[in-house]
DNA sequence: AAAAAAT
């Protein structure tokens, strides 16, 4: 087997290998290393969880440690894009514990802080610059930093940029580098638009590396699905953690609002939880993650923020309260868990409506999850079954069939309710029941009153209707 | 259809 020894790193790279424990390469990083450190440009197909960060961290502290030179100033040697804040902090991380004998300089940038601090760090010079596209951008057009003098240039988890948009400020970015440069470009997935952008970035014949977390990381972790009803995911969720093996757990909601009112949930059954998410302030989310780190609390309540890429160790479950849209999304998620050799268990709640994605996702993954039907558990939720009949008023409308959708006795959805479920599960075809149907003169009275009045004690809609005009992607749609 | 990221 080859060892870090064997690739001729620096000795100050391989001392704080020796310091945090490592010794062997993982298969990426043995592939990957000695060409990047010849200079050549790289293709890496590779999600996280693979060892990819140090796969391009090791030989570029290689090669900057080789070659000293002064950083050029409001500039710096190396530029690292990444898509979240949170990855942009981590890698920054990587970069300084890889880097620690060699005197580096590493500075982190990006939105939802100030700018003045991003200035001065930037202003001498770094070696290694880590930054989200938005926010370096918005320097680079202001011209308080340069990229000229860029060496080498990493663009990380290109497909989740593609999917936040961030196509055309990566193509912005690219203008202000310099033609001749290193580039590194790593893509779990190669969509067409992926393909055509390592074709603008990368120079002829790069160095191609693909490897396959799959089969390594993704094997050791437990998974299963519960089959259980949407109004009472948060009484199963409260009595997983009864659970004292549950002991360090992100939660994935679809939603921001999802992840906030999961958090609150958690919190009222006396379980410590912080809820991480893109509406929260940046102070807030580096304080929810820290306290989730140091252990203060148990629950990590996350939207897809924290789907990809964050590495906290020993993570022991993960629970996706709802499934995602996305079925690759599941791959990224339970990858939070199982990581460093680590075992880790994965949970996957599933509401009838939800069967779809669950066959989308066994699908991808190319394989079946083992489930377990947890509906109808007489003691979860006691407080659904003692909900009163809805009185007259609240009655829904009578739809075509004439049928006033049965089974009110289990919450009031009414979704599936419709058949007697049997052993195994067919496709339905769930239509919404709720869509205004036209020809109905009432304007949203009764039936909306009573959609609002919900067992989880959901009391209508508290969202405040914003704007829709503004910044973003609204164009598209 | 939702989330992320620049304000």
């Amino acid at each position: 087997m080859t060892q870090f020894t064997d690739l001729g790193l620096a000795k100050p790279l391989l001392k704080a290998l020796a310091d945090e424990g490592y010794t062997q390469p993982t298969p990426i990083q043995a592939q990957a290393i000695p060409g990047v450190m010849a200079g050549r440009d790289l293709l890496g197909i590779a999600q996280t969880g693979t060892g990819k960060t140090a796969a391009f961290a090791l030989p570029i502290l290689h090669r900057l440690a080789e070659d000293r030179r002064p950083a050029p100033r409001r500039s710096a040697r190396v530029l690292v894009l990444s898509p979240t804040r949170e990855l942009a902090t981590q890698i920054g991380e990587s970069f300084k514990a890889y880097g620690r004998h060699l005197g580096i300089s590493v500075a982190v940038v990006f939105g939802g802080v100030k700018y003045g601090g991003q200035m001065r760090a930037l202003a001498g010079g770094v070696d290694v610059l880590v930054a989200t596209p938005g926010r370096l951008l918005d320097h680079l057009q202001e011209k308080s930093m340069t990229l000229e003098g860029v060496e080498t240039f990493v663009l990380d988890e290109a497909d989740q940029m593609l999917d936040m948009g961030f196509i055309v400020p990566i193509r912005r970015i690219v203008k202000f580098l310099p033609k001749r440069r290193q580039n590194l470009f790593f893509s779990a997935t190669m969509p067409a638009e992926i393909e055509a952008l390592t074709g603008e970035i990368l120079n002829p014949n790069p160095l191609k590396v693909s490897v396959t977390p799959q089969a390594t990381t993704v094997e050791r972790i437990n998974q299963k699905v519960l089959f259980v009803e949407q109004q009472r995911k948060r009484a199963l969720l409260a009595e997983l953690f009864d659970d004292a093996s549950f002991k360090r757990v992100i939660v994935f909601t679809r939603t921001k609002r999802g992840a906030d009112r999961v958090a609150r949930g958690l919190e009222q059954v006396g379980i410590d939880a912080a809820a991480i998410h893109g509406d929260k302030s940046q102070g807030q989310r580096e304080r929810a993650l820290a306290a989730f780190k140091a252990g203060d609390v148990r629950a990590l309540v996350a939207t897809d923020i924290a789907a990809r890429g964050i590495d906290i160790d020993a993570v022991s479950h993960v629970v996706q309260f709802e499934l995602p849209n996305v079925p690759e999304a599941y791959v990224h998620r339970i990858g939070r868990t199982a990581r460093a050799g680590a075992d880790g268990s994965a949970v996957a709640f599933c509401a009838d409506d939800e069967r779809g994605l669950l066959k989308d996702i066994e699908k991808v993954t190319r394989q079946r999850i083992p489930s377990f039907d947890r509906r109808n558990d007489r003691h979860l939720g006691a407080a659904t079954a003692a909900m009163p009949e809805p009185t007259r008023a609240e009655r829904p409308e009578r739809t075509q069939g004439g049928r006033p959708q049965g089974g009110r006795a289990q919450g009031s959805r009414g979704q599936g309710q419709a058949q007697p479920h049997r052993g195994e599960h067919k496709p339905k075809p769930n239509r919404n029941h709720s869509a205004p149907k036209p020809g109905h003169r009432h304007e949203g009275g009764p039936a909306r009153a009573a959609e609002g009045q919900k067992a989880d004690g959901y009391r209508g809609p508290r969202r405040r209707r914003r704007r829709g005009a503004g910044g973003g992607q609204g164009a598209s749609a």
